[in-house]
DNA sequence: CGTCTATTTGAATGTACTCAAAAGCGGTGG
DNA sequence: CCACCGCTTTTGAGTACATTCAAATAGACG
């Protein structure tokens, strides 16, 4: 039992997140731990290149990830952060076994817990209530990326600017400028411009 | 046996989609068309109004639907269409049973089969297996959002219009171009000086 | 056939970009 | 611990892409 005090600290932000969802009972929880690995990523490190598989989810426990991808002259577009409580991954590799089209890496040192494809298999299998958790963070993806679909329709970028800031709470003071203009589809520069305005 | 073959025709397109993802035998398919019903969309006429509590999801089996918002100015902005074989809905609404952001309504005259959510629930309890359908739709959902914030940050109007032509063939045909130029994000002013470059 | 809406075309405007240079900041090594 | 180096951010000027407004033309539908 000083074991499972001991996962109760370390795995609390991971349990947490998915009790939101499911409540799987202790015997289901202690397998799904069994399953999950820990690691940290350095800053400015590669958790996941384009090309390669991507054959872990990563659960992230603190620090900040980021996903994106680099067009035909060098530029980095980033589609999405994922700072604590956000699960990681290139959703078409993990799920397809195609390579990667995508880049994840690390905007800070950051500790993440991996579930592999083989693993969250067994767990589909053992545990089926976990397949439901992952149609549920499917969805909410869907969703997160259809509002932001829609605020690139309808939305000028100093307006987009002020949804970056409440979807991510706080994560302006923590990454570079210029990782938020990417994300928001414009210039270094023109960020910077907006930010003077105010 | 001879309803089984009108079924069969009937329903062709609907099942062709499921069994692209999962397997059900003959017992789970016709409990799954037990809880479809057809709906004819007359063309222009709201399939879900925003505000309205999206109650049902929609296959679409002829025609095209749409789902747009409309911003402060009562301008419209299309997020995605739905020719045959697409399944249309606001998730967000759908699963959370909150009034819904998003308006559907219908390109051209169109027949869809629908699920409602408690049917949906029965569906999942009697046969697990539509839970896994589901959750691969969500997921492809998410990569499909996922390219098109992509190509939104990374790619010109030019690009990102021929890229809407190879995800939806023959639909421009099909269509007006103002919703098409709401889809890409520029005016139809613009579309049209694009076009006329080629 | 006539009306209403969509598309095309042109001109003027504005938003966001590129290029360039200066200033600021952070990390590293002496 | 401070100084230097490299990267990020700021600032300014000129430019380009996409917009708005307006008017003419074309198409769709009753």
């Amino acid at each position: 039992m000083l074991l499972h005090i001991a996962e109760l600290t370390m795995y609390k932000r991971l349990l947490h997140n998915i009790a939101y969802h499911i409540k799987p009972d202790q015997q289901e929880t202690d397998y799904f731990l069994s399953l999950v690995q820990q690691k940290t990523i350095k800053k400015n490190s590669v958790f996941l290149n384009s090309g390669e598989i991507c054959r872990s989810i990563a659960f992230v426990n603190t620090g900040c990830l980021r996903i994106f991808n680099r067009d035909e002259d060098g530029r980095e577009h980033n589609v999405s952060f994922f700072p604590e409580d956000w699960w990681a991954m290139d959703v078409a590799s993990f799920y397809s076994k195609k390579p990667a089209f995508y880049c994840i890496d690390a905007l800070e040192d950051t500790e993440v817990f991996l579930l592999s494809y083989p693993d969250m298999e067994k767990l589909f299998n053992h545990v089926p209530k976990f397949e439901r958790f992952f149609r549920i963070l499917a969805q909410n993806g869907f969703v997160l990326y259809q509002e932001r679909i829609t605020s690139s329709l309808a939305l000028p970028a100093e307006e987009r600017y002020e949804l970056f800031k409440k979807r991510y709470p706080k994560l302006e003071q923590r990454i570079a400028q210029k990782h938020i203009a990417s994300y928001l589809g414009i210039t270094p520069v023109f960020l910077s411009m907006l930010r003077r305005k105010r």
